[in-house]
DNA sequence: TCTGGGGTCCTAGGACCC
DNA sequence: TCTGGGGTCCTAGGACCC
């Protein structure tokens, strides 16, 4: 019988942590009702289904009228994100615990790289049940964790681990593993690739890895086909990184059955411009870009943006472009239903080069010299403003 | 099956510059 | 009169992810 230290020799370091239908599963710890019955949480639209939603066939962002009819006994709720977001601040407290490698992908799940972590706590399976007993224990939810050499063959074992579950994929039978998956399974993969690659008779990952990446470029275009081939092939050398900063800013806003006036879509414009304005200032952060986003009656979608000569971080700039793009398409928001309006702010600055200085400092020729520097260097707008860092002038911090 | 809100990345054409 | 090649930025659209 092979020993437990070979088995975990074939065991690699990055875990995929995922909580199981997180918004629903934190509504089903809050209220005991809910537990064992099928939950949907959202109205309109559902944000996430309880497993037992899910065996009945209701899906995340699938209409709240279908959903009913697949599902008539479920029970509705709407969402309460301060909880989800207080949940989720937990539960990468624990992460963080685990290791510092802890990479974040969205509210619910995370990838972990506990390899250098063998002498101080140990192989990686242990540290991923501890993690799973930890989780349920501490914080009262279910989390599924996929062990791997890579980030990719791990989430894609945490999913095939849900619910509630973990799965390790071997070192030594990584292509096993992937070959026999359907091409949906690779990430990047969503309907249109899917329908793309099945043309040109490709279904499994098998068939992926035996395109060469010229040949798959030619069916899905340049940057898509060599990262398949790379996924397909079990090649993926990135590294657990802390997130990198974030590179757009946006709100939107539904305006229902496609009533709303252009005053309406105005208004909502403007109250959007506002809400993105308030979160880039205190992301401390200036964007350059300001993209005007529209939805149709007939679900078409259709952007409009205008870069600015600097960056800003002005409520008033950001409304003034905003409602200058909206009027120049007056004609046709009026003429067809609008259904949804959106405003995103990208080009944002680098805080990696941004001086923040103090409104009150002294007068100082050499720290002026310097901020003229850094100015022609980087640009006006890496010099601004800032009376939150008191004396002195230090070098702005990763913004998440 | 009539669809929320938050993001990321890629492609492609045109303008402009050297 | 006919004509290059490369690079960057901007804009619009689209695919995908949670």
């Amino acid at each position: 019988m092979e020993g437990q230290a070979a088995v975990n020799d074939r065991i690699g370091g990055i875990l995929h942590a995922d909580l199981d239908a997180f918004y629903a599963s934190v509504e089903q710890r809050d209220d005991p009702r809910l537990r064992g019955r099928p939950v949907i949480v959202g109205g309109g639209v559902v944000l996430a289904g309880s497993y037992e939603a899910r065996a009945r066939g209701v899906r995340t962002a699938m209409g709240g009228r279908q959903a009913l009819r697949l599902c008539p006994d479920a029970i509705v709720v709407p969402p309460r994100f301060d909880a989800y977001v207080e949940a989720s601040r937990a539960v990468f407290d624990i992460f963080r615990d685990t290791t510092p490698l802890v990479r974040a992908l969205s509210i619910d799940e995370a990838f972990l790289d506990v390899s250098g972590l063998r002498r101080l706590r140990g192989p990686a399976l242990p540290i991923a049940r501890e993690l799973r007993r930890r989780v349920q224990a501490e914080v009262g939810l279910p989390i599924s964790v996929g062990i791997a050499r890579t980030q990719y063959l791990a989430k894609v074992a945490s999913a095939l681990a849900k619910p509630d579950g973990l799965l390790v994929v071997p070192t030594d039978g990584e292509l096993q593993f992937l070959h026999a998956l359907p091409v949906e399974r690779l990430w990047g993969v969503g309907d249109v690739t899917a329908a793309k690659l099945h043309a040109a008779r490709l279904r499994t990952v098998a068939d992926v890895a035996r395109q060469t990446p010229g040949e798959l470029a030619a069916i899905v275009g340049r940057a898509a086909g060599h990262h398949l081939h790379a996924l397909a092939t079990g090649h993926d050398p990135r590294r657990v990184e802390s997130a990198p900063a974030r590179r757009s800013i946006g709100a939107q806003h539904a305006l229902g059955g496609g009533k709303a006036t252009f005053a309406e879509a105005d208004l909502a414009l403007l109250a959007l411009c506002d809400k993105v304005g308030r979160r880039l200032r205190r992301a401390g952060r200036a964007a350059s870009t300001v993209t005007v986003r529209l939805r149709f009656g007939d679900f078409r979608r259709s952007t409009s943006s205008r870069t600015l000569p600097r960056p800003t971080e002005s409520t008033s700039v950001v409304s003034e472009v905003a409602r200058a793009l909206l009027r120049a398409r007056q004609d046709e928001i009026e003429r067809d239903r609008i259904t949804l309006v959106g405003v995103a702010l990208s080009g944002l600055d680098d805080h990696g080069t941004q001086l923040a200085l103090p409104l009150d400092g002294e007068a100082d020729p050499a720290l002026d010299q310097t901020l003229d520097l850094v100015a022609q260097r980087f640009g006006t707008a890496a010099v601004r403003r800032g009376s939150h860092l008191g004396r002195g002038w230090e070098p702005r911090s990763p913004v998440q």
